[in-house]
RNA sequence: GGCGUGGGUCAGGUGGCCGCUUGCCUGAUUUCAGGUGAGAGGAAAGUCCGGACUCCACAGGGCAGGGUGCUGGGUAACGCCCAGGCGGAGCAAUCCGACAUGAGCGCCACAGAAAAUAUACCGCCCCGGACCAUCCUCGGAUGGCCAGGGGUAAGGGUGAAAUGGUGGGGUAAGAGCCCACCGCGUCCGCGGCGACGCGGAUGGCAGGGUAAGCAUCACCCGGAGCAAGACCAAAUAGGAGGACACGCCGAACGGCCUGCUUGGCUUUGCACGGCAAACGCCGUGUGAAGGUGAGUCGGGACGUUCGGGAGAGGUCGGCCCGGCCGAGGUUCUCGGGUAGGUCGCUGGAGGCUUAUGGUAACAUAAGCCCAAGAGACAUGGUCACCGCCGUAUGCACGAUCGAUACGGAACAGAAUCCGGCUUAUCGACCCGCCCCAUAC
RNA sequence: GGUCCCAUCGUCUAGCUUGGCCCAGGACGGCACCCUCUCAAGGUGCAGACACGGGUUCAAAUCCCGUUGGGACCA
């Protein structure tokens, strides 16, 4: 399992008219440690992008709320639905969370959006436990 | 042992798994895969100073503007650092200080007689005078009160600040009027590169505060900033650079354009008359339009000649003197630049050790070492173990060590690079010094 | 990354240049009372702010320094 999700890379979003375009059409989705806006792309793959504000905190804040997310897009990446583009808007709560809990609070909220199927093999990182 | 104070170092470590950016090597020769190495700080922060670097400008001078402000040194430079002086805080180690000048202008609310000018209000004292009262030797004396002349600056609710302070002498009352001590000023000598210090003589008291108010003095500063700047270079759009002679004002002449006046022509409307059956045609008068001839009256641009004269504007990135460029036209050449990309981009006033000089900051020399360079933004995530701190529990005669459980580990993320300052910061360790207590 | 500007009642502002009359003025808004049969309008009164921390000064909204929070511009 590992090697797939080693040869597909999760793509980022960066231009500014992607994340403009997405948070115009998209659908909102709100939990206490993060927000997820989505929209169809009509592209072969999925496309996930990271925003955090000022609001969020200092730059080492911020650059740790980046950090976090991009490790739990790219443990989930190969179960995303394609043709998706999601926008991410961490909150101050995730940064204190325990890493497994906020990882069954994604998993859990991406397929209740449909974004994401059930993972057969309960998730790649859990296999410690 | 406790309290305090100054300086320095560090900012958890190791390993497994999964990832990111990148140098080199190999395969492939756009991409990609593998191997191997590197990958945040003491403040990376604030952008408060100073430089390097880059572009623009630049003969030079003056003014303005900004900054610094005890003295000497260090440095590429600084508002930084070191050493010293002076003032202040502290028992002390030590710490703090925009700490130059007081010539001129401004301001000093309220209160107060008065707020910067030397005098004056109340008061105190003396003098002579008018009135009243008492005594009376009927000359006057004493006391009160009223105005006047003079002497004073002792005292005067104030105020942030009041014209040296304390004590004594002196006087009608007083006053540096005189004396002693202290303070202050001036001069001289000595020490120090200097800020300044010490000693002596002397003056009789100069003269308020504020310059983080305007100012003066000394020194420094050209402007902008890596989004600086250099190179390559789509689509679209036409522009950019060089050379040439004339460029301004006045007068005369020449032709051109236009307005006006006037003559005739063409077209057409109206009125009258004539011809004609009618359509219509002809003549006269009048109005409009068009082009045209003349007048040279008015205006405009142009050319030639003559005379006068260097003119508008721009630039020197605040202004002036001064310097430089110089509109539009003709002709020649073909590049300039946006998106995008590449460079600038990290080897440097670099670090460490040793030696020498210096009280020190620092400098010099030798040896060794190379340590991030992005472009939507890398340097991470997770698990285990070890180490640190705190609390609780149990064991233990008590303490240290050790055990178990829980909790904690800050401030904070490079963006051209350095030297500083300021601000944020849980703590750990090391070195020096002061004071207190105890023991010897 | 760099260059600069601003901060005063709930809101919009005056005062800052030249410190004192300022326990900071005005407008809109709020509250209470009067007027009216009631509401509106009107009248009277009240509450309410110098972003924060130091320094200079007798005295700071004002001058100086630092911090915080906003905003503008530069390819």
């Amino acid at each position: 399992m590992s090697d797939v999700s080693s040869r597909c890379p999760p793509v980022f979003l960066k231009k500014t008219e992607d994340f403009e375009r997405v948070k115009r059409e998209g659908k909102r989705t709100t939990t206490r440690f993060f927000n997820v806006v989505s929209c169809r792309s009509g592209l072969g793959n999925a496309r996930v992008g990271i925003v955090v504000g000022r609001r969020l905190g200092n730059a080492v804040v911020r650059n740790r709320g980046k950090r976090i997310f991009r490790e739990l897009v790219r443990h989930t990446y190969q179960c995303f639905v394609k043709g998706h583009d999601i926008v991410i808007f961490p909150k101050r709560p995730a940064l204190e969370l325990n890493h497994q809990r906020l990882q069954e609070a994604w998993i859990t909220t991406l397929i209740s959006q449909e974004l994401m199927f059930a993972p057969n093999p309960p998730a790649p990182l859990v296999r410690g436990a």
